[in-house]
RNA sequence: GGUGGCGUGGCCGAGAGGCGAGGCAGCGGCCUGCAAAGCCGUAUACACGGGUUCGAAUCCCGUCGCCACCUCCA
């Protein structure tokens, strides 16, 4: 039985479908203002595993995240890039941001959504949902003769109930009641136009010209594409108030039954603060891109549980990428198995999967103890393939067909965490130029390991070690077995 | 003031009443011409003080420290 952490209930719960055999998610993406910083990927990875479980399980999922494209920031952002004399648009830079986002994604291996709607695609969904809303006179327009149109929290006795706040006890807004607010703690679901805005950021309504709020758009968009009521709703800790707060209200005000469970994921921290523009500590995807292999960062991000703060550190790379290390190099000394893991590429086989490592998923995702269990494999074909020479074949002796065992077992366990190196997607991208130069790259390799092995067989230690020290100096190492010498690009 | 969470060995990071997850770094050994990789071995870890229990890092009470949310945020 599969079970999830359901934040709003704040306990562990069996998961059962609302249909069976399908899973509907939401999850709110980001408001495309600023470039993604390692805190999206997180987030994003960590939805994305789950529905890679459930697809492995067996079950369809409809996979929703959305994208923000409209919002004070997008305005403000645009404004600025104005005063600097840059005329990008609101809706380019949103588009360009979008774009930034996308392309961090698929850098890690975080699969596409079903469906990815645009908050400006979805504006009548939103005027639907407040039409609703206020005929059910849980919504108002602004006493200020305002285009402003409010949810009424006070008219919702369950509003707080996702976060077991009450209204007496939540802070006050500072700026009191400006806009023509019944109270501090209602909150915008249309907001009229202001002069200085451009006016391609507004459209018509009912109420006047104006643009959504934030959290109605999500309210709209997961009822447009998963129905009334739905599975999962995923996001970020910090998103649980006001906004997943004023959606659940919304929706439920509204008749909807909306997510059947909250899933919120931790946020990474550094020197044990959490990332934030105003600390100016943002870990921009692009730059540990640089710093790391997409695949090292996305097992770094798998290593700790979703729900708990990441620490990330100046090492946490490097170490990352020294663990994930033992695992390609298991791959590459199961190379001359290759037929029988290769034909396994691609499709996780439930079937193949260590039952601790389907208890561990089954465990609210637990994807350390996951991973505990994929280097455990780890050292058994290591341990396996010492003991028995590496020149044994798969199905010849007794011995060999646990490795065989072994060996299905870790590709279907990669295949589940989308951290099989040999994947197609971590290899797409190579051109034909690359793959030239790659050949010729590796038979200068070849030709320098070739004059290595004379010199070890004429025991001229020097030259060989010469030749190690000087492809090392290169960023290439090499290991000598007694198959031969194996080399890999540092 | 309200809400939620966290404090685990040099570091990262699981677990959650009873054989010390896993990784990184370190140390010893095997292997190797030497390395590297791999394998084997190696740690008086659970913030502090009480309590419950045959037994607590895990439950209860208290103390201290840290973080997040209540304003935009994955």
């Amino acid at each position: 039985m599969q079970r999830i952490y359901d934040s709003k209930l704040q306990q562990l719960v069996d998961f059962v479908t609302l249909e069976e055999g399908k899973v509907g998610m939401y999850v709110c993406g980001p408001t495309v203002q600023s470039s993604p910083h390692i805190g999206h990927l997180r987030s994003a990875l960590a939805y994305d595993l789950m529905r890679r479980w459930f697809t492995a399980q067996g079950k369809r999922v409809t996979f929703v995240r959305n994208v923000t494209d409209i919002d004070d920031k997008i305005l403000d952002g645009a404004k600025a890039l104005q005063e600097q004399g840059n005329d990008e648009k609101w809706w380019a830079l949103a588009y360009r941001v979008e774009r930034e986002f996308t392309a961090a994604y698929d850098a890690l291996g975080i699969l596409a959504p079903t469906y990815e709607p645009r908050a400006t695609a979805n504006i009548m969904q939103m005027q639907e949902l407040i039409k609703t809303l206020i005929e059910r006179g849980h919504a108002y327009q602004a006493a200020d003769g305002s285009a402003n149109v409010y949810f009424d929290t006070q008219s919702w006795p369950e509003y707080g109930a996702l976060t077991r706040q009450s209204l007496e006890q939540m802070e006050p807004a500072a700026d009191g009641d400006p806009l023509g607010k019944k109270t501090s703690t209602d909150f915008a679901l249309w907001k009229a136009h202001k002069d200085d805005e451009p006016i391609s950021a507004s459209w018509d309504s009912p109420w006047g010209r104006g643009r959504p709020g934030w959290h109605i758009e999500c309210s709209a968009m997961a009822k447009r594409y998963l129905g009334d009521t739905f599975d999962i709703h995923g996001g970020g800790l910090d998103l649980r108030f006001p906004h997943h707060e004023n959606e659940m209200a919304q929706s439920n005000a509204a008749g909807d039954g909306f997510a059947k469970h909250w899933i919120h994921n931790g946020l990474v921290n550094t020197g044990g603060q959490k990332m934030s523009k105003s600390l100016g500590n943002s870990l921009f995807a692009q730059d540990l891109l640089q710093s790391a292999k997409p695949i090292v960062l996305r097992y770094f991000l798998i290593q700790a549980h979703y729900r708990s703060v990441l620490e990330y550190t100046a090492n946490s790379l490097q170490e990352a990428a020294s663990a994930f290390q033992r695992i390609e190099s298991v791959l590459q000394r199961l190379e001359p198995f290759d037929e029988t893991i290769t034909s396994l590429n691609g499709e996780a086989r439930v079937e193949d999967l260590p039952e601790e490592f389907t208890q561990a998923m089954l465990d609210d995702f637990g994807t350390p103890e996951a991973l505990a269990v994929v280097h455990g494999t780890v050292t058994a074909i290591n341990t396996a393939l010492d003991a028995k020479n590496e020149s044994l074949l798969v199905g010849r002796e007794s011995g060999s067909a646990q490795l065989e065992v072994l060996m299905k077992q870790l590709v279907a366990m990669l295949d589940v965490l989308g951290l099989d190196p040999r994947a197609e997607h971590w290899r797409a991208g190579i051109s034909s130029e690359d793959s030239k130069t790659e050949q010729a790259f590796e038979t200068l390799v070849e030709a320098l390991l070739t004059e290595r092995e004379e010199a070890r067989a004429n025991k001229n230690f020097v030259r060989s070690d010469e030749i190690r020290d000087h492809l090392d100096g290169a960023g290439i190492s090499i290991e000598d077995h007694a198959s031969g010498t194996r080399w890999s690009v540092k």
